[in-house]
RNA sequence: GUCCCCAUCGUCUAGCCUGGCCUAGGACGCCGGCCUUUCAAGCCGGCAACACGGGUUCAAAUCCCGUUGGGGACGCCA
């Protein structure tokens, strides 16, 4: 395939939303697949809920989940005049008509149709009325066809037939001049010679109406793909009732991009029984063969897992970097004095098995990043007990003559405790974790003191002892 | 209501186009065990699905028809 050329065209009236950033992706990869161009679309012809603070939000979401374009961000409002000249030549040539039926109009005729159980689609009356400069609101419609059959040959559904008889005379030019959705976007996409229309499952009826006029203009109509949509757990469309819906929500939890992106990929799309792809694997495999055509519930459990996943495999640097928001959230400074030994990222290999997110490594990185440490008064109460105490001490005292922490050399020290005073390790690393962390859960006792490094160790057991009632 | 789409474990899916290799595979989650200085991670094992009814065929998860169920669209929103 040559000149692959795809778009992402939200609206910007909102967020960027879960099931947009899949679309995007899904036009992304085959963009990269056929070394094809991916253009970025604003479709803000609705002027009275589009926003520029929407616009912002889409372009830091696209960029969050690493999704560049090529082309744009191109603005529809941009390109009034236009959508309006080629509404005007539709007119001329008789293929559209000027409507003056008012909105009230028609909301009372579209009631009365539903309840007699007819098609709520336009009467047409204004249809042949030959209105050629009306004087008062008028809306322009497409004289869409009534007879035969409009085919679409969809690359994921197949092949799909709509009798034009359910065909609507649909408004391209609004009575504020303003063009409507299924008007613009299909002036763009043949000036934009874009060759794969690939969106949403919620558009295959926008398409026998969009078709028609392609042809109307002359222009080549290009193949479409329809993704199938994402449900919530209740099988509904997903919305904000089931929880974050916004790409941006997903940063803040804690999710990697990348995790996201292998996530919502696999919503719909497979190659045999692989569950995780780095892009480059994903640019390579993808394919609209393999993209499911039912709908797809999304499920919180297994992002976090897959999320878990790449925290686990990811380079501990990469992961540092990402972290840092988080940790500061924490009352952390990049540039203050307390630093675990090694840096942040020497602590992200022992913590990264044990969290799920970046938020819930913010906290496994408390004990190394505060100054004193935050005690759990119930663990202190449990395990820094006056009878563990003189043990806790001769540790302190041996081991403050260690020259490294290594495991080598901090093992026997532990162990001549332990052999001394009768103790097992469990009934020793507890305490001992206790008054390092002020936690019950830590990483490996010796990490944790590596981390520390000698002096906060000592520190920390010689803060503990004191607190101890004797 | 009208039109369109869809239908494999609770969820994501492989298999379906090109029927037999399917006593239906993998993954998440869940349950049990192992490991263990905590918490995790890891390893091993288990539970769990072809919506239903008719065809076609020697043979159907796979092909055809119907039923049921679910979703989407019916705006001077996109």
């Amino acid at each position: 395939m040559t000149n692959v050329r795809v778009r992402f065209a939200p609206s910007p009236t909102g967020y960027l939303h879960i099931g947009g950033v899949r679309t995007a992706l899904f036009n992304w990869l085959f963009a990269r697949h056929h070394g094809g161009t991916f253009v970025l679309r604003i479709e803000d012809t609705d002027r009275a809920r589009s926003t520029d603070e929407a616009i912002e939000a889409i372009v830091q979401g696209m960029r969050w989940v690493g999704l560049d374009w090529d082309e744009g961000p191109l603005r529809q409002t941009d390109r009034l005049d236009l959508y309006r000249e080629k509404a005007k030549e539709l007119l001329d040539q008789g293929k559209a008509y000027w409507c003056v039926c008012t909105p009230e109009e028609l909301e009372v005729r579209r009631k009365e149709a539903q309840a007699k159980g007819e098609s709520s689609k336009y009467d047409g009356r204004c249809r042949d009325k030959g209105i050629t400069s009306p004087t008062g609101p008028a809306a322009m419609r497409f004289k869409s066809p009534q007879e035969g059959q409009t085919i679409v040959d969809d690359l994921i559904k197949g092949k799909i037939v709509f009798e034009n008889t359910v065909l609507d005379d649909l408004i391209i030019l609004r009575s504020n001049n303003y063009p409507t959705y299924n008007f613009s976007v299909v002036i763009d996409d043949a000036l934009m010679n874009i060759t794969h229309v690939i969106r949403g499952d919620d558009h295959v009826n926008n398409t026998p109406r969009q078709v028609p006029m392609f042809e109307a203009m002359g222009y080549q109509v290009p193949k479409f793909a329809h993704l199938p949509m994402i449900l919530g757990s209740d099988k509904a469309r997903l919305s904000k009732r089931h929880g974050a819906t916004s790409v941006l929500a997903y940063q803040e939890m804690g999710y990697l991009p990348e995790a996201l992106v292998n996530y919502l990929v696999r919503l719909g799309w497979s190659h045999g029984d692989q569950e995780i792809f780095t892009i480059q694997e994903l640019i390579e495999k993808f394919s609209f063969e393999n993209v499911q055509s039912s709908a797809a519930v999304f499920n919180h459990e297994k992002l976090q897992w897959l999320n878990a996943e790449y925290i686990k495999q990811g380079d501990p640097q990469h992961i540092a970097t990402l972290l840092v928001p988080f940790l500061t959230q924490h009352g952390y400074d990049p540039n203050g004095p307390v630093q675990p030994q090694g840096g942040l990222e020497a602590v992200v290999p022992h913590v990264r098995e044990r969290a799920k997110t970046l938020v819930e490594m913010a906290d496994w990185f408390m004990p190394f990043i505060t100054e004193p440490v935050t005690m759990d008064e119930a663990a202190a109460i449990k395990f820094l007990t006056p009878a563990i105490a003189p043990s806790l001490k001769k540790f302190a005292e041996r081991m403050s003559v260690v020259d490294s922490l290594s495991k080598e050399t901090l093992d026997p020290v532990i162990q001549s405790v332990l052999e001394e005073d009768g103790l097992k390790m469990g009934k020793f690393a507890q305490p001992l974790r206790v008054a390092l962390t002020g936690r019950t859960f830590s990483p490996g006792i010796h990490e944790v003191m590596q981390l520390l490094g000698k002096d906060r160790t000592l520190h920390r057991i010689n803060q503990a002892i004191q607190r101890i009632p004797s």
